[in-house]
DNA sequence: TTTTGTTTATTGAACGTTCAATCAATAAAA
DNA sequence: TTTTATTGATTGAACGTTCAATAAACAAAA
């Protein structure tokens, strides 16, 4: 089995498994052998790539917010049109995203939240992307409102998507991203318009 | 130390210290030892007055969610009004009540929220709850237009009441209850004119 | 009023389980 | 032969639960 250049490899295939179990039986109670297990590897390699647990934890939250900044980016750079409007719908259409809706990412998300609230570790990373969001939602109000005034409507805007998304991953029946997608365009024509 | 009637008092302190407890260290490094020192008891009380760990953090959500309830009960029954928009401004007001947004709060709905997906017990008592906020909005809203169009205007302002509640327990410095509000109402307001 | 017996409240050490981490052993590849 | 990749048994710590022991409060009997 060993063949060289294995890591790159191995850390991807650990990090989906880590989604994976995560999905199944919740942060809580996955296991590095369940993850092991997932990913068809001993447990051993664990400690090997990542350093231990928390390591793989950490690298999968941080896969997780860099598969979103991705999105996002993607969507903002296909955008020919460069109007406040557009550039928000894009912010928008990123976070529903595909990669971000589906069951594992969704409630490996949520559990992250959660725990990043004891974590330091886990704590920066989503303090950096929600500032990034915030920050760049503010920037496009700008434009088009006083800057108190866009504050709060990037402030709530924010709430909105982070709202949708919560409840997606808790309903049974999970999210659906087009209906949420389309609320939070309503919301944001009501915000421009006001 | 041993007097008569202490169930109920037990009860109460051990559910304060589950929610110190968890405020202080996040519900995956809870332990009965560290709830039982925050109480002043010993760790095997805990199973005495609530079967063990489990029945302890069920019973503490419980406790959570009928503290919102009647948060938004008594503001209510305190109107004099009975317009929709009123009814609607209560329930939001009560969602931001003062008992609710206090860190230990805060922070133990965050983690029950995250841990329900996992555990039925704690996910029916979660599906129950959200289901009579979404219905109660939704016929409010209804007076006010269409059925269709109401079930949206339910949905988004559900969603954004979890996710300011959701960043405000995620945030360094905390809720900002009076802010959250008035974006809440504000949008409430759009939503009516709309 | 004292004595005796019963119930309620509480403790904390012992037990069994589970888990993350370690590491000696192994094998393919270079 | 050396390096890289991987295994899985082992270890030690941490945890939840259990339970025998204890003590105060109460009730009934003497």
């Amino acid at each position: 089995m060993p063949k060289v250049g294995m890591e790159p490899i191995r850390r991807q295939q650990l990090i989906a498994a880590t989604m994976a179990a995560i999905d199944e039986v919740g942060l809580s109670e996955v296991t590095i052998v369940r993850i092991a297990r997932h990913a068809g590897v001993s447990s051993g390699i664990i400690s090997h790539y990542f350093g231990g647990k928390d390591g793989l934890l950490e690298a999968t939250m941080r896969q997780i917010l860099t598969d979103l900044s991705q999105a996002v980016a993607r969507r903002r750079r296909a955008l020919k049109e460069q109007g406040a409007r557009a550039q928000i719908g894009a912010i928008i259409e990123g976070n529903f995203d595909r990669s971000q809706i589906s069951g594992p990412a969704a409630k490996t998300w949520l559990a992250f939240w959660a725990s990043s609230m004891h974590r330091p570790a886990l704590a920066r990373l989503q303090t950096i992307n929600d500032r990034r969001l915030y920050a760049n939602l503010c920037y496009q109000f700008c434009k088009k409102m006083p800057r108190e005034q866009a504050k709060n409507a990037a402030r709530d805007l924010a709430a909105l998507i982070d709202g949708l998304w919560l409840r997606g991953a808790l309903a049974p029946e999970g999210l659906d991203a087009d209906a949420a997608r389309d609320l939070a365009l309503a919301h944001l024509d009501r915000l421009l318009t006001a």
